[in-house]
DNA sequence: GGCATTTAAGCTTGACTTAAGGTTGGTCCT
DNA sequence: AGGACCAACCTTAAGTCAAGCTTAAATGCC
């Protein structure tokens, strides 16, 4: 984890970097507002600690260009003013908390730990199999990076085989899963459904195994 | 956007409730801890305000038992008391923002709107896309820069359709953050409320994908 | 009373099912 | 071993039905 300090007393810089790095984070350190404009442009943060009062460029200037630029790191705001009217105008401007000083350098610690926790929370738990993935949360499928459209059906099969890779899965056990009753089983719903995946993942992304079910083929390099 | 608040001075309860429903806010209002954990577990909130000191159940108890369900809400926690040994254990706890008593409603709204702007993953308080532009603060939606009238209900809809981009939002989980009360699905308002927002921002802007949900239309430029 | 929201009813559409004929692979028989 | 037979599976196309659309009228909230 890489945090950048805009911090103009080189006193406060000091105490929380030191206070960052015992809790192991990579931390850059810099003093004016031209400097931390440029540094939070080019470089890759996990977080930003922005101190309001800066000399060459005021703070909020700074995070506006950030987030124009589209930069979406969190960022801690540091004041010494303790009106509620500037914290509301750096909320809106993008940041993301907020802190007055005088504060205990273990707090700036707990509140870089909480946005970075929270902006990481984001990272959803997409399944894979060789080229091909799928999000449940987006509900979105990809083969080699290109989204592949799916319907509700074939996305919660996909899903399944996704669930279980490896296994042999049954007709009667894809039906049991996909359907919310049970089926009548001397239809070929099934088999038109894999006909359906097999034509928008590759025709050997699902093997047969006669009498017994179908399952992920071992390694997916073909198409 | 549904938000929680879990509250057991009424007046301050009132208050704050009154200020997000002023932002398009829907709001529900709890005033101790049993009942706080029961809401947070089994409805579906975009954020929570939870005070610290409540009767039946601590604050603190209640946030712990959410994060080890598995519940991943933005949490902002309210507390008389200032000290910032008491901020790192509620940030531990798994809170996301911090406020200490007595503060102003509008630092609270601004505090929510910043934390679901950060739940969602964007950085920017006015909310894009193609474009439509929609500013929660001034409760405004313009397209190609002309403004454009929205009813409460389309607001809502529109906004959390824009914290979501890119999602297939079902119809369950549109009710269930734009409405307080739960409600009869068998119902056919969210298609009527998808129409008319078509009708106002054009028919591609929102498409359907057959029993999924509706999403914002991938490239919506010049239509 | 005026406006926002919901209900209701008929219509449209496309996802899923059915059905029919083709293909494959295993097995048994000579 | 070779071939014939059968069952399991594949493929395509057409039909059906429920999900979603649209409009208008009814309801309910300021």
């Amino acid at each position: 984890m890489r945090v950048l300090v805009v911090e103009d007393n080189p006193q406060v810089a000091r105490q929380i970097a030191a206070a960052l790095q015992r809790g192991a984070y990579v931390v850059d350190v810099v003093s004016d507002g031209e400097e931390g404009e440029f540094f939070g442009l080019t470089e890759s943060y996990d977080a930003v600690i922005l101190d309001l009062g800066l000399p060459k460029c005021e703070g909020l200037t700074v995070l506006q260009r950030w987030r124009q630029a589209g930069r979406t790191m969190p960022v801690l705001i540091l004041t010494a003013r303790d009106t509620w009217r500037e914290k509301v105008l750096g909320l809106r401007a993008g940041a993301d908390d907020y802190l007055t000083k005088p504060f205990e350098v273990e707090e700036v610690v707990a509140r870089i730990e909480a946005l970075i926790r929270r902006a990481a929370g984001h990272a959803s738990a997409v399944l894979a199999w060789g080229s091909v993935t799928l999000d449940p949360s987006s509900q979105r499928v990809t083969i080699r990076d290109q989204p592949v459209e799916m319907t509700a059906l074939e996305f919660r099969t996909l899903s399944y085989f996704l669930h279980h890779p490896h296994a042999i899965i049954s007709k009667t056990e894809l039906t049991e899963h996909i359907y919310n009753q049970d089926f009548d089983l001397d239809s070929n719903v099934i088999e038109v459904l894999i006909n359906r995946l097999r034509k928008k993942l590759g025709a050997s992304f699902i093997s047969t195994h006669r009498g017994k079910g179908y399952q992920l083929t071992a390694f997916d390099h073909e198409t």
